[in-house]
DNA sequence: ATATTCCCTAGCATAGCAGTCGGGATTGGA
DNA sequence: TCCAATCCCGACTGCTATGCTAGGGAATAT
């Protein structure tokens, strides 16, 4: 596990999904001028979260990006995983017999430290930030103001 | 804050220190060795970590390093920051008024979350592993061979 | 049809990582 | 007194990953 502003992007990007995907798919191009990252640079990101199962894509106008599961269904750890995959152990693993042959003791407690690590981090959701009070206000105003411009664009006019 | 393979070099060091410190300082040579980090590699870590208060070197044969305070007064968090220094914030704060002026939301949150993560690190300390029963059976076993290794040597020899 | 969106590949500059080298300064022990 | 073991410090280097750009597809609402 590792966790770098690369991990940060993804989850920030996937914050945005939970917050305001309720009134239908996200673009990427929205993403990427509210939080100032590169469009393509997002789109590759995506590609990874796709991959792992945590998004879906939508294509053509009106179309973007959807959560694959409910939000209190995706950890952080999970987010952060798919994105900076990351399995490079330690390099003493067994082969190495310091201390009279006992393998080093430090990486069996820094395995589980990264441990404790992931499952806190895989306690955390989406859904715990979604489900705020002032996250839901803002929300509900965006959503208002999404379906005016629904309808000043004629989105839902038959 | 960032979690890379430098911080967990530094944290695996300092168990060390933590763990074998009871008989002394311990040497960088040993923790070279016994890790298989570079010798210089870990002498600029620890540089850090001394100019963060968390160990103090001591010069001369028969030198090395020791923890500048109790173990459990030093935290896994503390370790990860004095050696990856990163307080690259995110880029879109306060200025950037995207969504109708309205600042980015899930920075707030990012915050949140990266907060949390601090705290939950925070609380843990070196003590924590070292006091572990299978580790002090190392540690005495280690402690038992230092002596002899002392007498060995004529160290308490007078 | 056309514009909009996702999707994919390739390349590219930069920064940070991990390491090397070469020298100090300090200090315990012979 | 000298030597060896340590910590200390700065500069340099190869490499990898990051963050980004460019350029093209494929699907699909209108």
């Amino acid at each position: 596990m590792k966790l770098s502003t690369k991990g940060r992007y993804a989850v920030t990007a996937m914050m945005d999904l939970a917050i305001y995907g309720s009134a239908g798919p996200v673009t990427l191009a929205d993403i990427s001028q509210c939080q100032g990252i590169s469009l393509s640079y997002l789109e590759q990101l995506f590609a990874k979260l796709r991959k792992a199962g945590l998004v879906e894509g939508v294509r053509g106008p009106g179309g973007g990006y959807r959560l694959a599961r409910p939000a209190n269904q995706i950890s952080v750890a999970q987010i952060i995983t798919a994105v900076d995959e990351s399995v490079d152990m330690t390099r003493c693993k067994g082969e190495a017999n310091c201390q009279d042959g006992e393998s080093c003791l430090t990486h069996e407690l820094w395995m589980d430290l990264s441990k404790r690590l992931y499952e806190f981090l895989d306690g955390i959701t989406l859904a715990d930030f979604v489900e705020r009070p002032e996250v839901q206000e803002i929300a509900r105003r965006q959503s208002r103001e999404a379906l005016r411009h629904h309808l000043l664009f004629g989105r839902f006019a038959a």
